[in-house]
DNA sequence: TTGCGTGCAAAGGTTTTGCATGGCA
DNA sequence: TGCCATGCAAAACCTTTGCACGCAA
């Protein structure tokens, strides 16, 4: 591998960007939140940084960025590979905003099923399916 | 139903919006693609009107409102009830932007599985699969 | 020392809002 | 005639870019 960036400096701005959404633990943030959480912390990380590591992490694949559809801004989630994030699906409930890591032998037989059947690569990070979860049907 | 809202009134703008929308057949339009299309007619319609029409539309649900993963701006795409695209998935190819209606026994399992297995009631509207599709993986 | 990383300020683009006017019912 | 719809201009946002300086290697 020649074509290996060398843009890979170990910086406090980076670590700690990647740290704490690590910390987050499957729960989404968007840039602002970002950006008000580092305030809070006295870390002062300008938004520029933080737009560009986020953007280096989702091209790594170690976060996962998404757009709400009623809502208006980008939000980034960490990609628990011990999860195995990249092997089932998510459930976003448009309700309360949870999302749910969706293990299930029914729905994971989708991806071979959609490429055998219909030729189509589904693209596991990227899809969501969108409802009303649990609590939420409760609580209507 | 005395909370339906008043405001119905039948202009120019608005049935011209609708059937445009109307007569894509399916593929999906972004705000300023609506503009010059209404420009080029030479209709003129303000794109602040267009913009309340889509949102109205959209939240009638005879449009979709979506935004590609890897684009900035947000496509509408209007739904033909006719077709029945409440009653079936989308897969959108991320490399070519088409957009696919799969009518399919297994894939049609999976509304009813959720909400019996996982108590999650998915919105078929909403919910979209991104992936590659054949064509495109062919050419790759 | 070298060159990427950072962050301010400014630019760019999209969407929303205020308000006076126009047009449907 | 009463009100909602329209559309211009401006505001509000979100995101990207230019550039000088700082800092990791």
């Amino acid at each position: 591998m020649v074509n290996k960036r060398p843009t890979n400096y170990h910086t406090r701005q980076g670590q700690s960007i990647l740290d704490y959404m690590k910390s987050l633990q499957g729960s989404h943030v968007t840039v602002n939140q970002l950006v008000r959480h580092f305030e809070a912390v006295e870390a002062d990380i300008g938004q520029t940084t933080i737009y560009r590591h986020l953007e280096k992490l989702a091209a790594e694949g170690k976060i996962r960025k998404y757009v709400l559809f009623d809502d208006k801004s980008t939000c980034y989630q960490y990609i628990d590979n011990e999860k195995n994030c990249r092997e089932h699906f998510h459930l976003k409930c448009e309700t309360c905003g949870a999302l749910i890591h969706m293990d299930c032998d029914f729905l994971n037989k989708i991806e071979r099923h959609l490429l055998r059947e219909h030729d189509f690569q589904i693209n596991m990070l990227k899809t969501v399916f969108y409802g009303t979860c649990k609590k939420c049907r409760a609580g209507a």
